[in-house]
DNA sequence: ACCGTACTCGTACGTTGTACGATGCCGCAA
DNA sequence: TTGCGGCATCGTACAACGTACGAGTACGGT
């Protein structure tokens, strides 16, 4: 049921999950769900744990940073492959197992690569900050797929100059200068690569965390 | 009326805050508020940015670093006093003035401050994916100010040792030690400092992004 | 006196989550 | 065989929601 459930919100979109839609789906009337679920919130909760069950646990056969690099670019594709559950998946109440086993690794990974527990704390909370962040600008893209996203880019610049045109500014440029030399002179032009963007702050923080590695 | 609504949402939660409602506040009829927006989204959109409004504009009075590390802490501020703004102040979609002088600010205090375009994109990606991750992470907190965070922090613990007994796992240290380590070990002792946590995790950043400035 | 425009709202419809109670099903004791 | 208690299913109904539709009022200009 709660995979079914999942494969839904992926195929129509998680506001247009409905009780009713996902009985149908399963062949069976409306009020059954409620048998196995007290209520459509807690369903969530279910749906939001088997995403977490698709990210990869970080290993410890290797150094601390890998293991890391590894499962944050894993929670990324997973979060990129079950946009809904952005938001949600930070809900303090009633984890998940596989939520709690994915921290308990993690934390293992930290401590065990030699933080301590005051640093292994921080050094999660910038880590996931930064990725579900990441994941939360990627959310609302209205395009799936790299190969979409130029084609979008595009777009999006006209839309840009139609507005400055709607407002009567003049010029976009006058109003607006450093966006209008992005939008134009560096997006529409080159396009933008998602994972190469995160895989460039996710090095970034890692390396910051390593020189803190040891201290505190 | 997109001020009552913000009020409204900021007292009663925004999954409360309804057409019928915000009307009866104005003291006007339900359907008088679809004389002045088109539909409820828009009307969130308006919302989200009174939101982008009230975070400080960065200036260039001061060097990029301070001036990037105020506009931050502004932000989680605003974002902490306006939760529900949390994972609606990135739709792409018709960006209000506000979100649009606020990322022309960002972007003009990175390029003033000596990187190129493709690393102010980056560093802009970066910062901000932090904040949103950072604010993500704090906006289902069962609490609101840092006096509740330890009282909550104990309920929290025992409330952890409960679901350890309902699962008969025998002792939670036995499955997830490392969890455990943190949540009875330090947390509960120590509580927790968001805004000390933040701004580490901040400056962490922006020290790594000084260092790549100037590179490519 | 007339009209266009700005603004307000009562009613109504379709969709949602879900409370309630009536079913059918099945293994087991009398 | 009969009955009974749990498990599982669902039809009906209701309140709350967003909002379409169209009628109403007020008013300034002609």
């Amino acid at each position: 049921m709660l995979q079914t459930a999942v494969a839904l919100a992926a195929r129509d979109g998680i506001e247009s999950l409905t009780m009713r839609k996902l009985a149908d789906e399963l062949g069976a009337g409306a009020m059954t769900l409620y048998y196995y679920v007290p209520n459509k919130d807690e369903l969530l909760d279910g749906m939001v744990d088997i995403v977490f069950s698709e990210i990869a646990l970080p290993t410890t056969d290797v150094d601390w940073r890998t293991a890391m690099r590894r499962r944050a670019i894993s929670t990324r594709e997973v979060l990129n492959r079950h946009r809904w559950a952005v938001g949600l998946m930070d809900s303090p109440a009633t984890p998940g197992l596989a939520s709690l086993r994915l921290h308990d690794a993690v934390l293992g990974c930290l401590r065990e690569g030699g933080f301590s527990i005051e640093l292994a704390i921080q050094a999660y909370s910038v880590q996931d900050a930064y990725i579900y962040g990441f994941a939360l600008q990627e959310k609302n893209l209205p395009f799936e797929s790299a190969e979409e996203s130029a084609a979008v880019a595009e777009e999006q610049t006209r839309e840009f100059a139609e507005l400055a045109d709607d407002r009567q500014m003049g010029a976009l440029a006058d109003e607006f200068p450093y966006l209008a030399e992005v939008v134009a002179g560096h997006v529409a032009k080159v396009g933008y690569d998602f994972a190469a963007a995160f895989e460039y702050g996710l090095d970034l923080i890692l390396e910051a965390l390593e020189k803190r590695r040891g201290t505190a």
